[in-house]
DNA sequence: GTCCAGGGCCGTT
DNA sequence: AACGGCCATGGA
């Protein structure tokens, strides 16, 4: 029998415990009661191709110098926002996007992200993919960790470790998004998916950042055993 | 110095 | 549909 996702998910989180995803700043929104789904949709944007370090770095930069909110980053100058984004690199671009969302759920939600996400979920991904510098991860990494949607996130890692293993799967977005979905529903109840959805992504990148990384340690790897490609 | 990171867009086949 | 070039930074 091979590898199954929910077994993938039981070694993980057995392994790494849970990742209680996604980081962010608590005290910055308790303290200028702002919205912490907000700082998750900044985050999922900066980290687009990037390391989670370099995210961090702008998302200081842009809490020591304005609170997060929807009206702050379009009334920032732009040159400003720039400077603050910079250190996540790809830094013009990630700053087109943060005005393009920020305006966006101004102009049609009146900056309130509880209209926004409380309506159907395919709804919603369909208008997040219609805008500029929003993909499939991103707007699925929304959807679960901002709007705690039941949306499993593919991301490189999830590709990698679906070729290596292997799942009986396409490696392409919507194939593994579906695999995993479809599997998991069968081993999960429906009021558990959202919150195994989000853990084992969170897993997931645990796993390809440590272990199943481009040149893998397969030695030492948590889910050898459950996996064909063996190559240390 | 080289490689890589929690992608997405756009132009070319 | 699939692929390549491009966007940029900082840590390992």
């Amino acid at each position: 029998m091979p590898t199954k996702p929910n077994e993938l998910y039981n070694i993980l989180f057995n392994k790494f415990g849970p990742q209680n995803w996604w980081p962010i700043d608590k005290k910055h929104h308790i303290n200028n009661k702002s919205d912490p789904r907000f700082e998750i949709i900044i985050g999922a944007i900066l980290t687009q191709n990037t390391s989670w370090l370099n995210v961090e770095k702008a998302l200081e930069n842009l809490k020591n110098n304005i609170i997060l909110d929807i009206d702050n980053i379009i009334n920032c100058n732009k040159r400003k926002l720039q400077k603050l984004v910079q250190p996540s690199g790809f830094y013009k671009q990630k700053t087109d996007r943060l005005i393009i969302i920020s305006r966006y759920l101004k102009d049609n939600y009146n900056n309130n992200l509880s209209q926004f996400f409380n309506r159907d979920t395919q709804t919603i991904r369909r208008e997040l993919l219609s805008l500029n510098g929003i993909g499939y991860e991103t707007a699925d990494s929304i959807l679960l960790y901002a709007g705690d949607k039941p949306v499993f996130v593919v991301d490189a890692y999830t590709k990698r470790i679906c070729s290596r293993i292997p799942f009986k799967t396409d490696l392409d977005y919507d194939s593994i998004q579906c695999f995993f979905q479809k599997q998991l529903s069968k081993s999960f109840s429906k009021k558990d998916l959202t919150r195994v959805y989000n853990e084992l992504h969170a897993l997931i990148v645990v796993l390809g950042k440590n272990y199943c990384k481009k040149k893998p340690l397969c030695n030492i790897c948590p889910i050898k055993d459950n996996c064909k490609k063996i190559l240390f």
